[in-house]
DNA sequence: GTCTATAATAGGATAGAC
DNA sequence: GTCTATCCTATTATAGAC
């Protein structure tokens, strides 16, 4: 294992922040303070608070994707596909002690406010629904009765709802009931 | 129509600001001005920023209540009820701009770091998800083979979803599509 | 590349006159 | 009740030494 380049050191710190606390109620002196620095370092790593939310959004969304395929590999049945991402999201929210999606938080907290954001959080979850959508398209190969579309969206929102309720409950009560659903909705 | 007094317009101005921008992006400053008064008579109306966030979270929760009342007087079947407290949110949605659910908001900016805000988006949450059920309760009096819990948490979590979904898309498409869904749910 | 010092501004909040 | 003036701290960002 290599040792942390500072540049990520301070990435992964700023990641953490912004995830827990809140882009804006992360102040830069935070950040070098936690990443142990100084401020002329962080602004020779990266150019702006700003630079640094691109820099997060762009790691958390290579993250999100590289995970999901780690919980698919040698999956091929596209039942069990479908019902390990929910397993996915559900692990993801236990695991930061259900924080919440990256991408729904910087939304809410941004939101008109600043259109890359906007638009890098809106194609991040259209990437989403594609997974799931060529999953519910291989599973009704064999079950050509489904319509794709709109159990597609159905299960994208089950989980997005799921998503935000136990964020809020600080349990994940509803993946389990969406778990129950999925499987009531395919036959 | 009675004038307003100064203490509704500084809520009604910062109420505006932290729904649109954001809590942590309204600064006092801007209040004031926009609500055209001095710093010293907002203290005088409310004690601090935190104050004001209270007012703020009691007076939604009492719009959104009062809202849906409305929205459902005259109707007694139980399935034009559910179909409309979907439109509801549709509409909602629609005239705020997508600027999404204003608990889901102040719980992805201020997550942990408020306790008491904490406990109101959850409580608000929960009684939201009462009125759903009771609905379905209702509705399964005369079709009785439903689960009645199971249907409640789905329609619930299809909502949160649409309304989360329409916030970043900036669209309600995901609302006509719950609508479908719902639909095919109940028997 | 990393550091310290500092600029320039905005943050929330208070005191006291009227 | 409303106002102005002011306090103290934190904010993002830059300059320039090493």
């Amino acid at each position: 294992m290599k040792k942390e380049k500072v540049h990520d050191r301070i990435l992964r710190v700023a990641s953490e922040l912004f995830y827990k606390q809140g882009f804006n109620s992360t102040g830069i002196n935070q950040i070098i303070a936690e990443a142990d620095i100084a401020i002329g370092s962080l602004y020779n790593h990266f150019s702006s608070k700003n630079d640094l939310l691109h820099a997060y959004l762009i790691k958390e969304e290579n993250n999100w994707f590289e995970g999901l395929e780690k919980s698919l590999v040698n999956l091929t049945e596209p039942g069990k596909k479908l019902s390990s991402i929910i397993d996915y999201r559900k692990k993801l929210q236990q695991s930061s002690k259900f924080a919440g999606c990256h991408f729904i938080k910087i939304i809410s907290e941004i939101g008109e406010g600043n259109p890359v954001v906007s638009a890098f959080a809106k194609r991040h979850k259209e990437k989403q629904k594609e997974v799931i959508h060529t999953m519910v398209k291989e599973y009704s190969e064999s079950n050509p009765s489904i319509d794709i579309d709109l159990t597609t969206e159905q299960i994208f929102l089950l989980i997005e709802g799921a998503v935000v309720s136990s964020t809020i409950n600080k349990n994940n009560d509803s993946f389990d009931q969406v778990k129950k659903i999925v499987q009531g909705l395919l036959p």
